[in-house]
This record gives structure tokens, sequence and C-alpha cells, in this order.
RNA sequence: GGGCGCAUAGCUCAGCGGGAGAGCGCCCGCUUCACACGCGGGAGGUCCCUGGUUCGAUCCCAGGUGCGCCCACCA
């Protein structure tokens, strides 16, 4: 064994091996407890980030933690197709050769889509293999896998004849790029720099000014239909129920009043165009007005802007600003800046556009599934994300599952020429309204989300009946980040409660958002983005896992380099320490026979971190865990006992000191194992009568026969503190002696220290001490635990105050 | 505009009603036969501000300030 532990190539060998050895693989139906964690697909032409690499060695470490409590875990994994992320990354491709999927069609896009997947997909999970993530590979599903469409499809139809799909033309978000709608989760916001334009629009009748108002959008000017202001706005109430001259085409058009205007933008007045926004579509319902299109799905003007048809907006923007200038009817133009909704794939500008989409109508669908989170049937960590996923949930808005791009799950949906839609699995042999064979299948395909929200069941094969469906539904728990709470967790909860009856998960772990350590967000945009396998490379996986864990505390946290050092350091700490043991315990196993405080103590601490291990992982409380490993192995195994016990391997012959450090040491590994497999399983693979791998091998059990001896070494180490800190002395038994003298080593130590900064401090703490217990106030009011461990902590400073002779 | 979170040592963060902590960085001393990715010691802090509750507040409550993330239809 090298003085310096290497990870690399020996967490290789460990993944190769257990994966191999079918360790990884779980077996329905093996009447153990089950923990099951179907973890997040990720896109399947995507690449591990610092999200992933978190994920998994938050989840990894609960998998593998179960597994040595005997657990039959079942840690599931797969590829999601993700419908606009990939057509996206294709359509890349195509460009840098100078082509566009237009100009290969439908059918020969979609096949290349595949031949890129088969060539540049699918390479993530060995990424997560190089994490140590022991998923059940051999199970692997893809979102596009014939089994997993025949759920989507059967997830269609059944809301469909709850009549809980359906078809409506509503504003929607566009993606002129994509061509396709958009929800509003897959928008991002950015701020510009714009100008508001003031524009006049005269009165009808001619009496009086007529309304001036604000507009980001003077092209839309072309699809007003009425002039909105509120109602209890005094400068505006005259004008309300007359008409005014919308600019450039010269409509008349009424001022309507509607509490959605806010008084305070602008003038006050508003231009409604119910064709281009969202609000003025509310508007225009309410007051029955016209919905008029103006701007085409590829971003220019349309047929309907006359003149200006075929013209970009930008040019029409000038071309009605000429207009109104000419006519004296521009009254100025400020400087604007506010945030614009983007696709968040390609960044183009988002249209809101009037169009025929499908919709599932969440009123019903939700209800089962906020009453299950209300009852904390499903429960969210931490409690304010349950708060906010509870909310969310309870005010979603009915969902748009259609998108108009290619790649993706294709609506079951087929129409005649008359119109009829006909919705079934497979693809029908007549309308089943008027008999017709002439069919259409819609070109709609669904919202990545809506396939995404069977992942927990449809990976388990449903709706087919599979021992795996039968065995591991519900699962256990999930791991996900904030930002994914409503477009994933929540669907796949109600969708659950729908489908298998039943909720598909008891517990959700929102995880830290890792930003970059300046602060900002971890982008790839931005440049501030990390490979994790760079992080893996340099300082292993075992440390990488360390350190994510360590860093997973608050709800945004820094990304922190030096906690993955210290997580090499631990595994190195480690690695060394059982160097140490092993070279001195030939012809021993591992047995705990315990004689001496020492030995006793670090059962102790042993068996007290287990339980503190078990809580915290018990609460998803992650960083106190990587804590007390930390400090276990450094200052308890490595500084205390460790350093306790050499003499007595020198002195020779003792087979129980030997018997019983190996046993510690099989406790320490055991104990690091969920978080530092790796190393963990080669050091326990040299140590002798091995039966079974670690990975295997069982959690401790709690063992209280040490209890007692949790605090052995008190004495011992306040002196030790002490004599290194003045060079005094307090007395000690034997044994005691015997351990201060194996850990401090007195003789090497040069114990001259000046004690008048020692005594300066035992004299305030004495002081504060009598103050407080001289305070009658106190000594009656305050728990008699408190006020008696006072008058320790007091005796305890005079004694060593004693010592240093004050 | 709403929700959530964070303000503690130079940096990154634990702690959380009764003596201010860790890792790194810095200074000093150790080539101690497991480990210099180590061992020992040290310097360094009005625990953001103002009130309140309490025998006692870094910790609980109220208000404020600053920062971050998420969400949102101000044209």
């Amino acid at each position: 064994m090298d003085s310096l532990y290497n990870p690399s190539g020996v967490e290789e060998r460990w993944q190769q091996t257990w994966e191999s050895e079918g360790l990884y693989s779980a077996e329905p139906g093996s009447g153990r407890e089950t923990f099951v964690v179907a973890h997040p697909p990720p896109n399947v032409t995507g690449a591990l980030h610092t999200g992933h690499a978190l994920q998994i060695s938050l989840a990894d470490t609960l998998v593998r933690w179960h597994r040595m409590r005997g657990f039959e875990t079942a840690f599931l994994t797969g590829y999601d197709h993700a419908g606009i992320s990939t057509q996206n990354a294709v359509e890349k491709h195509l460009a840098s050769q100078g082509k566009s999927r237009q100009e290969l069609g439908r059918e020969a896009f979609v096949e290349l889509v595949w031949e890129w997947l088969h060539e540049y997909g699918r390479t993530i999970t060995d990424q997560f293999r190089r994490m140590g993530a022991s998923m059940d590979y051999a199970r692997e599903r893809f979102t596009m896998d014939d089994a997993y469409v025949r759920a989507v499809m059967r997830y269609f139809v059944h809301l469909h004849g709850k009549g809980w799909i359906y078809r409506a033309n509503r504003i929607i978000n566009w993606c002129p790029f994509h061509e396709t709608s958009l929800s509003d989760l897959e928008l991002v916001h950015e701020e510009v720099d714009d100008a508001l334009t003031y524009v006049r629009y005269p009165f009808a009748d001619d009496g009086g000014d007529g309304v001036t108002l604000a507009t980001a959008r003077p092209a839309t000017i072309l699809g007003d239909v009425a002039v909105a202001v509120h109602p209890d706005d005094d400068r505006w109430r005259h004008a309300v129920g007359r008409e005014v001259v919308v600019p450039f085409v010269e409509r008349r058009v009424p001022v309507v009043a509607d509490e959605r205007v806010d008084p305070e933008f602008g003038t006050g007045a508003l231009k409604v165009t119910p064709g281009h926004d969202p609000m003025d579509f509310e508007i225009g319902l309410a007051h029955d007005l016209p919905e008029l299109t103006v701007i085409g799905p590829d971003g220019r003007m349309n047929e309907a802007a006359g003149e200006l048809a075929g013209l970009s907006q930008e040019e029409a923007d000038r071309r009605i600003l000429d207009w109104v200038r000419e006519r004296e009817q521009l009254v100025k133009r400020e400087a604007y800046r506010h945030s614009v909704a983007l696709c968040e794939r390609c960044k183009s500008r988002i249209e809101p556009l009037i169009s025929l989409q499908w919709w599932c109508r969440m009123d019903e669908l939700k209800r089962p599934a906020v009453e299950a989170l209300r009852e904390g049937r499903v429960r969210y960590h931490p409690e304010s994300q349950h708060r906010y996923a509870v909310d969310s949930l309870d005010n979603a808005p009915d969902w748009n599952i259609s998108r108009q791009i290619w790649w993706g799950h294709q609506l079951p949906v087929w129409e005649c020429p008359d119109g009829h839609l006909t919705v079934q699995e497979d693809t029908p042999d007549a309308c089943s309204e008027c008999g017709s064979t002439e069919l259409e299948r819609s070109e709609d395909v669904l919202d990545t989300w809506f396939s995404s929200a069977l992942w927990p069941f449809a990976i388990l094969g449903w709706p087919e009946s599979t021992p795996e469906l039968e065995a591991w539904y519900p699962g256990t728990l999930n791991t996900t980040a904030r930002e994914i709470i409503r477009l994933w967790e929540n669907r796949m909860i109600f969708s659950g409660l729908e489908l298998m009856g039943g909720i598909p998960f008891r517990d959700v772990i929102i995880h830290t958002t890792v930003l970059a350590a300046d602060g900002r967000r971890m982008s790839k945009s931005l440049g501030t983005g990390l490979d994790p396998l760079d992080l893996v490379a340099e300082h292993g996986a075992d440390a990488t896992r360390y350190g994510l864990m360590k860093m997973a505390s608050s709800q945004d946290v820094r990304f922190n380099e030096k906690v993955i050092q210290e997580g090499r350091r631990l595994a190195n700490k480690l690695w060394n320490v059982s160097r140490l043991i092993l070279s001195n315990s030939a012809g021993a196993t591992p047995e705990a026979r315990p004689r001496d405080a020492e030995e006793r103590w670090i059962l102790a601490r042993l068996d007290a971190t287990r339980a503190e291990l078990e809580r915290s992982w018990s609460a998803f409380d992650f960083a106190p865990a990587a804590n007390e490993l930390y400090h276990l192995t450094f200052d308890d195994f490595c500084d205390w006992y460790a350093e306790a016990i050499k003499p007595r391997f020198r002195d020779g012959e003792d087979a129980d000191v030997r018997a019983t450090a190996l046993a510690a040491l099989e406790r320490l590994l055991k104990l690091l194992h969920p978080v530092m497999p790796h190393v963990t399983e080669e050091i326990w693979s040299q140590l002798p009568a091995r039966e079974q791998r670690l990975i295997l091998s069982p959690w401790p059990e709690a063992d209280s026969s040490h209890a007692g001896d949790l605090h052995a070494l008190d004495r011992v180490q306040e002196a030790a503190a002490l004599f290194r800190r003045s060079g005094a002395a307090v007395e000690l038994d034997q044994d005691q002696r015997r351990i201060f003298d194996a850990v401090v080593r007195p003789d090497r130590v040069r114990a001259d220290g000046d004690p008048t900064a020692e005594i300066e401090r035992l004299r305030k703490e004495i002081a504060r001490a009598e103050g407080m217990l001289g305070n009658e106030r106190f000594v009656s009011r305050a728990p008699e635990d408190v006020v008696e461990a006072e008058r320790e902590k007091l005796a305890r400073y005079r004694r060593e105050l004693e010592a240093l002779g004050g």
C-alpha cells in the first residue's frame, strides 16, 4: 500500500466489479423491504453537470446505506427524449452543415435524430457510473422505448376519455424559431433596453385630444381592437364609452374600462391587442372584443397587416412611427428597460399568439394530489419547499400539452376531412364519427413533461402488469432541483394518483442549488459551469461526493473546491490509518475485544456516530453527516485511538488489541462507505477474513454496550489541551497516564509554554461562572441540569488553575 | 410585484437559548518508524442593524438594511 492514496484506477476498478458482479441489480419480489429511487432521467443528449453530480451523491448515499441495511434497493435510471432540447441540438448540427430541418422534411429529420442519438446520445449514464452511482443500469429505460410510448398514448387517451383533455384556441407562447407553442415554464426572462412610445389616438368624433397611450411594440397597433383605462381613473373618465381611431389602419375602436389596467403605468391608458398579448386577450374576452392577429408564426407581419404584410416587426415599427409622426400623433419616445420572454433553448423572443392547441384540464386532476400533499402522504423536504409545492399545484392553470416540433410523442389523434377527431392508442381504421377512412394524424407532439410525468411507473412496465410494477410502486423518494417541482414532481404525483391509484413516492428531496464560486448561477452560456468529471479526475469520485454532500446545506450555496480537497484528505487519512492497522495486525481477525479505556471509547464513538448518521440521513440532512465522518476519522479515530494503541502494537503479543483495532476499522469503513464507497471497499478488500464485499455487508447494529464509555477520555483530553497550551499537568490515574503519554508524547513536546495567558483565561472563566452561580435568579429559574453543568465547569476551571499554580 | 433563502474569523460555511466553531489561508514549532493530502501550537470575530421576550439572546419574536435564487401578463 502506497503512503499516498491515489483514487485513479481504484475507483474505476470497483465500479466495474460491483456492476459486473451484479451487486447493483435489484430483484423484484425478493420479499425484502424495498427502497426505490426512480432517478430523474437526464436528457438523452445531456452531459453530467454539477446538479446531476450532487443529486447522485445524495441519492446514492441513501441507496447504499439502505442496501447495507438489507433493503431490496432499486436505483433506476434512463433517458428523457427531451423534445425541444434534442431537436435543438440536432438542428444546430444541421445548421453547421448549412442545412435546415425544413429541407429534410419531418420523416427524414426524425430519422436523423435517431442516428444522432445512436452516435452522441446515451453517454451520461457512463458518467453516472464514474460518480459511483449504484444504479441498476440493466434496467435503463428511454421515454421513446416502444413500451414507454404505449404508456404515454394510454395516458392521453385515458385523460381524453374523461374529458380532461380538450382542444381550444388560446393565446400561447410561440417560439418563432422552433415554430411551436411553449408552456410558461419553458421560458426565460431577460432585461432588454427598449423604447416606450407614446401615441395619441384621436377621438372618432373629433371632440378633444383623444387618448394618449404608451406601447413598447408599435407594430401591434395594427391589431388594436380597443383602448382600456382603469374604471376609477378620473383622467380618462370622459373617454370611456367613446370611440378612438387606431393610427395607420384608421379603425374606430371603443374605449373600455377594465380593472386590469394599471393606472400608474404610462398615461394610464392601454391599447388592447387580444391577438398578441395575454392580458389583452383576457380583457378582450371580458368585453367581447374581436381577436385580430397581425403577426404570423414566423414572427413577421401577416396578410392582415395589409401593406405591411411580410415585413419584420422592426420595419413595421418604423413605418407606423413615420405615419404617426407625420400626423403629429407621436407624443414622445423614451428609453425603457423591461424584461421580455425568451425561448429557453434558442433565446428567440417569444411571440404571444392565438393558436389552436391541446390542453389538459387541471381542476379535477390536481385535487387528489393537493390532498395527498396537504395530508403529508407525500412530503417535500425542506418544509418550505413543501408549502411552495402545494401552493403551485393548487394554483396550476390548465396545461398546454401540444407542441409543434417534430421530435416527440405524436398525439394519438386522427382527423377526417369533415373535421371529426378520433382519439385512440393505435391507428384507427375509420373515423369514429362518420366512418371516413381518409384519416390524418395530428402533427403535434406532446410536451416532454407529459411523458416524464409517467416515469415512476412507466419504467416499471405500466400499463402492463409486471413483477417490477408490483414490487416497486410506490417508490420511496425522489431528488430534484427547486425549479423542477412544478414541471415534474407535482405532475408525477397527480399522474400516479390518477393511473396507479396511489402516490409515486413518499419523500421528495429538493436539493441545494450549487452556484458558481462567484455566486452567479452555473450556466454554460455564462461560462460559469463546471464539469464534475474534472473534479473526479483530479480528486476522485469519493472526494467529489463528500464535498458536494458537505456543500448541500442551505437553499443556495457557492461552489467551493476546498471542500472537495477536504474529501480527498479524508480518503488519504483513512488509507493511511488502515495501513497502520493492517501492517500491525498480521494473523489477527477482526473482533471487538476491548479491554482499556481508549478501546471502549472508540467503540462508543463509532456507535454514537452511527446513530448520528442515521438521524441526519433519515432527515435528509446531509452536511452534518459529512462533518461527523470527518471529525470521527481525523480526531477520534486517528489522533486519539490510533495514537493511543500504537505503543501497544509495538509492545508485541497483544492479540486483543489487534483484533479490536481491525473491528473498529471495519466499523469505520462501514460508516464511511455510503459517502465514499470506493476507498472503503478497496481497504475492506485487504482486511483478513473477507466473506463479502463491503457494499453488501451489514450496516452496524446499534450497540449501547459502551455508551458509558463515551466520556472515558474526557479527563485525558482536558489534560492534553492544558499541557499543550501551558505545560501544566493535572493528576491522572495510571490508565489515563498511559494514554496521555502515548498521544501527547510529553517526552518529545517542548512543554515550555507560558502559563500566564492560560491563568488569565481561567480566572476570567471562573469569575463568569461564579457570577452566574451567585445570581439567585439564575440558580432558582434556570433548569437544574444547566446549573449543575455550570458548577462542574467551575470545578474544572479551579482544578486546572491549581495545576498551573495560580 | 410575489415566494423562499442567506447575512458568524481573511475565504467557504457549521452551530443555534447558558464557556464563539470547522476546513482552508496566515504565523510559529515539528523529516515523531500510518499519513507533510501529516502532527502540535498561535493570531484573527460589536455572530448585519434597531427594538422586544427571558435570570440569560449569535440563537426566539417584530421591524429595518444588504445579497442571492425562484416565480410573475405592468403595456
